[in-house]
DNA sequence: GAACTCTATCGACGTTCGTCGATAATCGAT
DNA sequence: ATCGATTATCGACGAACGTCGATAGAGTTC
């Protein structure tokens, strides 16, 4: 978990952004992060493993949409909201709008 | 092109569409049809093959994206703005947000 | 009806994806 | 120092994807 690299919004494009929405499992990871604060890898249970889930934490990191901080132990995520909000201008309210709905 | 079939929004989840949103191609597509109006296939040139078009049509058009119309020859095809509207309130606006950015 | 255009489908191919289990590393607690 | 919890990485596997070229069908035009 050393080197967590981040990459810059500014080098995301769209089409890369909903390619990482684009899983149910994903999206489900978001939808809780939506609520802005910062959550544990181990408090999610979407039926798939562990190492399936990091794998899935990896590619929502490299999409630009999550902040992946070690703590300790522990995989400490959280939405990267207002970098998202700059490049994407509404788009995180919008996902806001459209997880609520399902 | 006889049976098009188009699925209901209602049994179309989020990640669905986002996945189908997640390719270059396909977000192409869709950037031009934001325009409301209808186009036909052979209007685009995305550097990709006509059946590799065709296959990327299909699966927007099984996402629930794009109603896609036979007439004479030709394919038809435009966004369901009002469906997806009603099953996703305030995508298509922020996709046309979106698009425009890029 | 012959030639041409537009499209869908097919089969193929290499690539990427989603998943798992096993392993190892790191940390916290005992 | 040991145990338990949390996580990342690895190797594997089948499934899905993106692409192509070839083919065939349906329309249009001549």
């Amino acid at each position: 978990m050393r080197t967590v690299f981040h990459p810059a919004l500014s080098d995301i494009p769209l089409h890369k952004v909903m390619h990482a929405l684009g899983s149910p499992v994903r999206l489900a990871v978001v939808k809780e992060l939506l609520d802005g604060d910062v959550h544990q890898g181990s408090e999610f249970d979407f039926g798939v493993g562990q190492s399936t889930l990091s794998h899935h934490v990896k590619i929502l990191r490299e999409a630009g949409i999550v902040q992946n901080d070690p703590e300790g132990n522990r995989c400490l995520m959280s939405l990267r909201s207002a970098e998202l909000d700059a490049r994407f201008p509404g788009f995180v309210e919008q996902l806001r709008v459209l997880t609520v709905a399902e």
